[in-house]
DNA sequence: TTGTAAGCGTTATCAT
DNA sequence: ATGATAACGCTTACAA
């Protein structure tokens, strides 16, 4: 742990010169040997004799050397940093999603910007072409407010990836989840475990592109595929998905004339407010009714019973779209099999996670 | 919008020379006067005449400028980046806390990267201590591994700003949140509307400092104040803080044999849980039993009643620490009041957030 | 294998 | 009020 003073290898220092940080110039001086051959140690050039090698670490430990990282995004045009733009960073799927991009981030050599645009549309536009300095190399791209109409603001002339499913275009690299095919596969399972009078919650009426217009179709392939007639009474819209919102969306249907057996809510915290609304009835979830989820949120197990959700398989989207991102950063023709001139598109698969609220299959 | 091929100000150009980013000079070039004027107009330098700085702008705007923040780095040995170190992004409580620095951070011109330790002392250390380039100003440090016995850890040669009750020490800058207070006000607040027998969960025994100690502490003071005998049998101990942990010490508390009539949850999740297995039984809350928890996070108020909850003052947390680190960094001797050679520690006020899982006073 | 030297795009010190 | 010019610390041709 070195000397108790002299603490690791520092990070910036302070302008004031309280610390004048070691340059090249000295360790090349203190090793006796050239500026070039530090660098080469330094970035672990092939070409160096080993005794040099040893020379040059020496000096670096013992004058508690620190690349400069400004010089060297000088010197390369690059910063290693990117950008992560969401709405907010205090709901649970975005707090995931930027730990997940973050963590691969990180394997990488990248450093991650998170960038709440706050439900704005200002924000979001801002995020892409602000005077953000060119501080990033690259923009990840999570849209809650612009939406299809919007789709010249993503021609920007920097590394761009955009996920999601709010904007679809062939002019930028994307990587979305599978919505449609997340609900039709919730919707089905509680079809096939015994559920023949399934509601759904937290729909926006009219929506086609976004969340909730997409799971809402999911959900209504579901019933056509498996032959059930759809039925207008067990659609419960919500504007909002919070918690409050499911409670009340569920407690709509249950004093509806149409009592479901089996739920899907649109998102997680719905789904926990309709067990809720379910329970305080009196009723058994899942033996009175079932429920099920989306997004698979990290506080969907410790519900009681644990919910059965879809995992929108958010670990792939971030792998994914800081892959992508990076290569297009190095400049990379060739990106995920996609040539030169064209943009990459894929579709992460979700999975269904069962747990205690669904009844199992028949 | 500009034209359709020239998007906005751009941010980094790709290395691979897609795009030639402009520079000072060329700007300079094209006002016809010298780069040190660019610069001053750039900077808001005040002694520009009207005349020059339209000029300038002009040019900017024209060629589509945008200053190179490597160079500006470089030269001004600052990098406007900041270091967040936390356990988990992906806990509600440091991912508000994380939203909020990164506000915070926003006002001052500042830029943030959420480093998220996972539960790691490696991690936590190696955020301290690691060849972390200097790209960052300076560090705000949330604990959780480390703890007193690690106090040089935190002597480090960057301005850094200790938040959290895990340690603490006068060497380094410390804004911290009233646990013991906030406790003590939750605990006093469920005697005061009447309840007689009041139990805590989420205990972590023999612990002294860190938030479960310390709110345990407060638990404590508030009884001795008001009179009320201390009963071991009310005492709920929980390892973690999810909602399932609020289930189940909360069953076992209902299944004991001295029934509480109000219970003061260590934070929100386990109060969530705790309502649920009340309301499971055929409860009410409060009418039956008054639960109110701590952290007062985004959801406590979606749960059903709503939650009444401390709130640790988040928002004054991010605000002094990041004005502290940014003082430290400018070099200010006089940083929130304290000469120099001295170092900050502040408080934050915790508050009482009251909705309806409690009684209304007496 | 290693050294020399020319920038990268800013800001800041002088002059003027 | 503005201009010429020297750093800032690094990478990388090009030379040796």
């Amino acid at each position: 742990m070195k000397t108790k003073s002299s603490n690791g290898g520092g990070l910036a220092k302070s302008l004031d010169g309280a610390t004048k940080s070691v340059t090249m110039r000295e360790v090349a001086q203190a090793a006796g040997v050239s500026v070039k051959t530090v660098s080469n140690v330094v970035n672990d050039y092939e070409h160096v004799s080993e005794a040099t090698r040893r020379k040059v670490n020496t000096a670096i430990e013992k004058l508690g050397y620190v690349v400069n990282v400004s010089a060297r995004n000088l010197r390369l045009g690059q910063t290693g940093v990117i950008s992560l733009v969401i709405p907010d960073l205090q709901l649970p799927y975005f707090a995931q999603l930027s730990s997940l991009v973050i963590g691969e981030a990180k394997k990488l050599g990248l450093h991650v910007i998170v960038e709440p645009t706050l439900y704005s549309r200002e924000g979001e536009i801002d995020a892409l072409h602000g005077s953000r300095q060119n501080l990033f190399d690259g923009v990840i791209f999570s849209p809650l407010e612009l939406g299809q109409e919007d789709v010249d603001q993503l021609k920007v002339d920097y590394p761009l990836v955009l996920i999601g499913e709010r904007i679809f275009t062939n002019t930028v690299d994307h990587v979305a989840t599978e919505n449609v095919e997340g609900a039709k596969r919730a919707t089905s399972y509680l079809i096939q475990s015994g559920c023949r009078r399934v509601a759904v919650l937290g729909v926006h009426p009219g929506e086609k592109v976004g969340s909730a217009g997409l799971r809402f179709q999911g959900y209504r392939e579901a019933l056509e595929e498996n032959g059930i007639e759809f039925d207008e009474r067990l659609v419960a819209p919500a504007g909002m998905w919070h918690r409050v919102d499911g409670v009340n969306a569920m407690n709509e249907l249950l004093d509806g004339d149409a009592r479901p057996d089996g739920v899907v809510a649109l998102n997680d915290m719905l789904a926990s407010g309709a067990m809720h609304a379910i329970q305080m009835r009196g009723l058994k979830v899942p033996d009175d009714i079932s429920v099920i989820g989306f997004d698979n949120s990290d506080d969907s197990q410790y519900l009681s019973p644990p919910l059965s959700s879809i995992a929108p398989g958010l670990e792939a989207v971030a792998r994914l779209s800081v892959r992508v991102l990076r290569d297009r950063i190095d400049g990379k023709t060739d990106v995920l099999g996609v040539g030169p001139g064209r943009h990459v598109f894929r579709k992460v698969s979700s999975a269904l996670v069962v747990r205690g609220s669904t009844k199992p299959l028949e």
